[in-house]
DNA sequence: ACTAATTTTTAGATAAGTCTAAATTTACAT
DNA sequence: ATGTAAATTTAGACTTATCTAAAAATTAGT
């Protein structure tokens, strides 16, 4: 049986992990999620013997397959909670997060499968990012931040990054939200901040917001 | 902050002491929550401390105020998800329980009220068990056990006391559900069995089928 | 009223997850 | 290559919720 703080750990290390991918080291985990790098040392020890990561003392962790199937059933979760919330229940994007990360961790294979049916089978949740289907498979689509976007073109806003109650009321508060047509008028090599147009509507944006919109072209 | 283990030891008390009116023993408790006596005690000094019961040595427990509050809001949490899960997501009775189990310790205010507004505010769960609005305040119709009907008369089933998954199941491939208009026909003083009538079929149910079907008067 | 059975409480131990402080290993700069 | 800084692990302690076994209080039977 896996514990809820087990859960939590899985799922930090996945997203840190780059979905598992790469190596991660025990500060990151403990700044994550708020915990001294002691504790991560004590569970990443459990987690091994679970198998549920690679262990190698002073090296970090990795997920093993076990690892990420698990990940990767709390991400669908935490998302198909994310949709419900907004679509049936008038949650805004700032507000979902926060009990998604509770009913992530609701244990029933039924329950998971009929909401993702009577959600219609989204493909992605408020913030634009991907929901992994019953099997664990998801669709990758490649964005890319509005700092790393080229001056003149034409994009749509796909997702944001940070998906922290703050950045998501600034962008709310600027009428900036998924499938928002932006063109990229000017990159101010000073201080990073772009300058931006959409709906008529011109602005010039912070390097840090750029760094959190993702952006794929039209 | 109130843990998920005490929501759950106040929801038993609750239930054990006919919605927080009477005083519950030790022993009672634990066996509804499958614990020791030893644990139970432990558990009340620390929810008396809290407020949330008053506990006299050797006497059993009673909930405040407080407590009850506590214990209407689970209760309110545990029957709405219930609906959904059956309205909503094609949940049988007698497949509800569990999950609602868990479900009903997330903690929102605008999750449950949502939820409550989304479902058209039902008065009652899949077992016929009133639902407390926002206040705490439900309606209490007066129903009896078909064990307590009287013979000739004519009832429609709005509830069951055993709310396991073998009961419901019972019922359902009996063909006896909420709404159900049966007429009593004869009640064997030998064995308490009842000899019931509903839509044109006659059966025969034992004593424990009979104390754990609730009826109103048509 | 007295004894026996039952119920409840106490005492001491255990497991999960966390912490601080100290020790160890690794990484980096000279 | 060596010393220092940073990262990580270990050691020992604490909290919550649980258990078993023993002690104490209550209840019930005669
Ligand atoms: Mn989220
Ligand atoms: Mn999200
Ligand atoms: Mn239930
Ligand atoms: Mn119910």
């Amino acid at each position: 049986m896996i514990t809820l703080t087990e859960e939590n750990y899985i799922k930090a290390i996945y997203h840190l992990g780059k979905y598992g991918r790469e190596m991660v080291n025990t500060n990151s985990i403990a700044e994550a999620l708020d915990t001294k790098a002691s504790s991560v040392t004590d569970m990443v020890k459990k987690l091994a013997e679970k198998e549920y990561l690679n262990y190698k003392k002073y090296q970090g962790v990795i997920l093993t397959e076990k690892g990420k199937g698990i990940a990767v059933n709390i991400v669908r979760k935490h998302r198909l909670w994310e949709v419900f919330l907004v679509e049936k229940l008038n949650f805004t994007w700032d507000e979902v997060h926060e009990v998604a990360e509770h009913l992530e961790h609701i244990r029933s294979e039924k329950l998971i499968n009929e909401l993702d049916a009577f959600l219609e089978f989204p493909s992605y949740d408020p913030h634009g990012d991907p929901i992994p289907d019953k099997n664990g498979k998801f669709i990758n689509i490649d964005k890319i931040a509005l700092s790393h976007s080229e001056i003149g073109n034409v994009y749509t806003c796909v997702g944001v990054k940070d998906t922290s109650s703050h950045f998501l009321k600034y962008l709310d508060s600027n009428k900036i939200g998924l499938g928002t047509v932006i063109e990229v008028l000017h990159k101010e090599p000073f201080d990073n901040s772009v300058k931006i147009k959409f709906n008529t509507t011109e602005m010039v944006v912070s390097q840090n917001v750029a760094k959190n919109l993702f952006l794929k072209t039209v």
